[in-house]
DNA sequence: AATGAATGAGGGTTCATTCAT
DNA sequence: AATGAATGAACCCTCATTCAT
């Protein structure tokens, strides 16, 4: 992979996540990354060619990510990863974190399974420690990662580090 | 309000929410209405008014909404009605709902202080039942509803009505 | 004449000589007038209508100007009127004059021959005054005039009764 | 430059000078160049700034043309030369002319202080030769060519070389 | 691999004008 | 006489994309 290349995915990354992917003109990244214009499409064909080369580049930091929970044997650790998910997200990664999201609101046919075998292992996990209703809570804990990444990636959530322990002491992880 | 005015701000309000701000041209709009496009302009000054106005159609919405949570004095009571706000919402007002949720993502500069009274009226409850940490406990059933909201509204959630019951009795109200 | 239609005309008037004609929009002008901007259509049929009317308005104010000019027999006074026309022009008058100047590099089929009697009428006095080549020295001094004038109304002329005093002697009149 | 980018300065110096700036749209600048419209502004930004840049082409006419009056030290000559200016403009510059005058009464915040150098040539040219009044003889030329070119470029100076060799004869120079 | 010229479609917006009331 | 809703064409400009070099 050349700089140039390089340069235009990572310009491309940082102004989908900040204005949007519908937002972002194909010359406003190939200004960004100090790039003719043409040469976004000689390497990713459109501009939609650029997007999915963007979310291949994040896929196995994704797959890394959820294998280190799935793989997990020890359920209250599986929780407990699952927990700290979100509050460990590097500042480097945010852009990344951000435009997933993003899309997740602004494509209409952007749909994720990418969270199932996170939903069958924690649920598994629930299931060990005798968990009535193993599924919902399962799901239950999800939709409040899901809302917690979501203000985070917002910048809307102050006391990060207090909110994060008070969750794992209330699943006593 | 005449009819093609009517028929402006459903249309827009409708494909705003599907397509998102950004992506919904005026002539989209008018289009759809069955109306010219400059209309619109004659109503609604530009296209940003046109959200205004559909967002200011709603905050009646918004506040009584949680008006009705704010004002209520029985704790348990405020905690139910926090749980059951994004279940209740009915079918022809999830574009409006939708169209929120997606303009914090879309828009820059979309900030909403509308959540502070509520997160004060649910920590106030939280502390009369004597709980531990009410602000956080607040915070946390705010962002589960938030996960739960955006599921909702983006087709992700199903067994809706078994996980709303969960949550009522987990939280015993 | 009612109260709506003259602020109509005195608007434009006033508009038309800032900004041109083609740069002010009925809108603008029905805006500054108090009135609906169809009100313009049904008094002046249309846009242009509404121009041939203030020139309509000022016609007469012309032909007074010229004619105490035209019908004056003295040679030296209508010389002395004559470099005296743009100098003797009131403040309030400036909106038409500048209109009209303007017009004549805005409008490609506007021709005036309104300066032909003046012409003649020059001619003749610098004959009688025995001056050689008597039209030339009358193109000249309406030349010299219409150069005063565009300065005048453009606010390019400083000292201006210095001047006219000066062109006074000059011509010894 | 390429021959597109040169076409296009040429159309719409042509269209400028003949209908006006606000009066031509930049689709009928494209037409006539034939150019598809997005190009004009690839090349030049937005409609002023084609405007400046058909400015700057002309800018160094005018400055020659001027520099060859204001360096001219015999007084005598530099009276001649400035009568002269209306008179040796050459056909193809017409469209350059026309602009600029038609531009003096168009733009709003158009002020030209262009002729101030000629003005100070002028005054010190008739003071050299005892003229009472340097400063008010000069002004007064400059104001009899700006009447001049008025007339011959928007094509109401019949008899032109007469005019000239009047003139010059009147000056005695 | 990389550029920069070039395009056609569409963007939001303003325009002069019409018409029912 | 007067309004205000409504329109269609045109406005300037940006877009994703192509192509010769």
């Amino acid at each position: 992979m050349t700089d140039k290349k390089e340069n235009i995915l990572l310009s491309a990354l940082q102004l989908f996540a900040s204005d949007g992917f519908n937002a972002t003109s194909t010359s406003k990244v190939a200004k960004q990354a100090g790039v003719s214009e043409g040469l976004i499409f000689r390497h990713f064909e459109n501009k939609e060619g650029l997007l999915k080369a963007i979310l291949a580049m994040g896929e196995s930091k994704i797959k890394d990510l959820f294998a280190e929970i799935v793989l997990e044997t020890e359920p209250k650790l599986v929780i407990r990863k699952t927990i700290s998910l979100p509050f460990q997200v590097k500042e480097e990664d945010y852009d990344f974190w951000r435009l997933q999201f993003k899309l997740k609101w602004e494509l209409k046919n952007y749909v994720s399974q990418k969270m199932d075998p996170l939903e069958m292992a924690l649920s598994n996990a629930f299931k060990k420690l005798q968990k009535p209703k193993p599924e919902l809570e399962s799901k239950k804990l999800l939709l409040l990662v899901d809302g917690i990444s979501s203000a985070l990636l917002k910048g809307d959530l102050k006391n990060k580090e207090e909110l994060h322990q008070f969750l794992l002491n209330k699943y006593e992880v």
